[in-house]
RNA sequence: GCCCUCGUAGCUCAGUGGAUAGAGCAAAGGUUUCCUAAACCUUUGGCCGUGCGUUCGAUUCGCACCGAGGGCGCCA
């Protein structure tokens, strides 16, 4: 899809070009720093060199060789030292973008780059008869935002919440609930009492080996598909469904498939047999499994000495399933930094296999969560924050702001924009910074309000909607006073005014480089410059008390896009915007 | 011992071959008869962890070291 900006580069470079003094490979046009006055800019170091003139002298020349088309959206060309400088004609900016933003609605942003391609990308995966706690909300978070984005970009996704219902862990839940009881609570409660129980049984397991004995056989049972532990397996899994489903309502999270840990249990064998086959594995003397050491890559089992299988082993199996069902381009794991290696090893073993090679592999890691104190986040601790009641909390809290600074709005808004506006902020705070760092704790930094905050961002979009919402109050009429004349946007000529249609014709290029880089925080970060530049627009020019009809429309026109441009990209990170807050 | 991630302003982070390294928070000061002050403006604040190399040019690439976090056979 050639948006605005694409098109300046691609005259630009056409330019160039045609003078004939730049070699094609050498044409490397690209963003000037942001202090520089301009929208691109050819270093002409490479190419002087290879004229043999000095680079402040090519660039000049290059100036003065340039032919521009009649209708081009180059504005001015500058030569500042060895740099030649291109920027946007004001006008045709304001009408192109404007254009662009306006006429392509909820999908301005969207791509045609995936087109044919399919992603499947995993995310949240939490573990069954456990509450979500802040560890999961940053797969869930950060995963549903990039399945959005390679939504956008037009790639056919496919997303997968890999639920931990399977292994030892179960045998151990199993053996607890047969023996205390089944919890009578619902939602977040009964997963409450699950843990409880998980925790009672296996501290005792530790001195009382019958108990131990007892977890492994109701886990051979379960594997076995015994009816009583088959049902009982079905109701912790249905109960943890649904209680997760109410946090993912609020996070606007969806999955295509929750398959599971257990869906994969039938293949074990297959997958064994295989890895044996090609030569990636051996079996030892004691009859484990075993995938040696390779490139550096320490060795790991594919099967236990007593002839159970691991995570691994279900892992394979499960990328195998994946290229037989949907035949992905590329396959995402939004999975924590502590896992590198196992994805390391289970993506080398699975090309070891004779699989995958032309399928991207990826792991995309996220950091540690510490509390305010530097500890890691555990229930053993003590200090575990839980995925519902941060969410309450944020809402709670929003809630108390609202009370303060816009008390007239009717009760049942209010409970709505504290849900929008404190969710927001959870989900802002996972996704804002790049995933790999670690994070802090700190509800006064996740919830605060300004800065680089989602908050800041809903606000500044409320505020877009206010002067639009007026405008159409004073006309007495529903149809927004905007207008896609190219005479009247032209009016749009003010350094602010110039500034934000500069950055709205950036966002396609930043949700392409979200989507190149795994990084939300590419959106975020676009979302942010907009709303400060909208902000400095907001003080420097007024709307509905402009200095002519003309330039009224105009800016209104501005306003608008503003605020399709930021609803699209807080869309991508999954953040809802309020009309008034 | 080996492997991975991170090290940029007091704090939290962008920038990752090119022009004077940018934001927010914190600190100090200013702006509201005017579209939402949950806002805007100004000021203060940097041997870009250290060293050596590659390059016309390095915060960005390579190597070594230092510091922080994580990982390395029968858990997930």
């Amino acid at each position: 899809m050639e948006y605005t900006f694409d098109q300046f580069v691609t005259q630009v470079h056409a330019a160039i070009a045609a003078t004939g003094r730049v070699p094609e490979d050498l044409i490397e046009v690209q963003k000037p720093k942001a202090n520089v006055p301009a929208d691109l800019t050819l270093p002409t170091f490479k190419a002087a060199r290879q004229a043999g003139v000095a680079p402040p002298k090519l660039a000049s020349e290059l100036a003065v060789a340039l032919q521009l088309p009649a209708d081009t959206l180059v504005g001015a060309v500058a030569v500042a030292g060895p740099y030649l400088n291109f920027s946007m004609h004001p006008a045709q900016l304001a009408a192109r973008v404007l254009y662009d933003v306006l006429s392509y609605g909820d999908t301005y942003g969207h791509d045609d780059e995936g087109q044919g391609r399919t992603v499947i990308v995993e995310y949240s995966s939490p573990n069954v008869a456990k509450r979500m706690h802040v560890g999961h909300i940053r797969s869930t978070i950060i995963g549903q935002s990039l399945n959005n984005i390679y939504r956008a970009l037009g790639y056919h996704t496919v997303s997968d919440n890999h639920l931990g219902d399977w292994g030892k862990q179960f045998g151990v839940i199993l053996a607890a609930v047969m023996r205390d009881g089944k919890p009578q609570a619902e939602g977040e409660h009964a997963l409450a009492e699950l843990e409880a129980l998980y925790t009672r049984y296996s501290t005792e397991m530790k001195e009382h080996g019958a108990l131990d004995d007892e977890a492994r056989r109701w886990s051979l049972q379960l594997e076995q598909g015994d009816p009583q532990a088959r049902e009982l397996w079905q109701w912790s899994v249905d109960i943890t469904l649904q209680a997760n489903r109410r946090n993912y309502d609020r996070l606007g999270v969806t999955f295509d498939h929750i398959y599971g840990e257990s869906f994969y249990e039938h293949m074990m064998e297959d997958v064994i047999a295989a890895a044996l086959a090609k030569g990636a594995a051996y079996r030892d003397e004691d009859g484990s499994v075993v995938v040696p050491e390779q490139d550096k890559l320490p060795l790991f089992l594919l099967q236990r000495k007593d002839g159970g299988t691991l995570y691994m082993t279900r892992d394979v199996a499960t990328v195998l399933f994946r290229l037989r069902e949907f035949n992905p381009a590329r396959i995402i794991y939004i999975v924590g930094s502590p896992q590198e290696l196992h994805f390391r090893q289970l993506f080398a073993l699975v090309r070891a296999m004779g699989y995958a090679h032309d399928v991207e592999l990826v792991h995309v890691q996220f950091g540690t969560v510490f509390d305010a104190q530097g500890q890691p986040l555990s229930t053993r601790r003590g200090n575990m924050v839980y995925l519902e009641l941060l969410l309450d909390e944020a809402v709670q809290r929003a809630r108390a702001v609202i009370e303060q600074k816009n008390p007239d709005l009717p009760e049942a808004e209010k409970q709505e924009v504290a849900e929008i506006v404190g969710v927001g902020a959870v989900v802002y705070n996972d996704l804002y910074q790049d995933t790999r760092r670690n994070i802090t704790l700190d509800w006064d930094k996740m919830l605060s309000t300004d800065g680089n905050s989602a908050t800041y961002l809903q606000y500044s979009y409320a505020r877009c909607r206010s002067i639009l919402r007026k405008a159409t109050e004073d006309a007495g009429t529903d149809e927004p006073a905007t207008t896609l004349d190219a005479a009247v946007l032209a009016l749009l000529e003010a350094p602010a005014e110039q500034s934000l249609l500069r950055h709205l014709a950036q966002f396609p290029a930043a949700v392409r480089d979200a989507g190149a880089r795994y990084a939300p925080f590419v959106i975020a970060d676009w979302c942010y410059t907009t709303a400060r530049e909208f902000g400095v627009f907001f003080e420097q020019c007024p709307v509905l008390k402009a200095e002519t009809p003309a330039l009224r429309t105009a800016r209104l026109t501005l306003v608008a896009a503003t605020a399709q441009a930021l609803k699209n990209g807080l869309w991508l990170l999954g953040i809802r915007v309020p009309e008034r807050m």
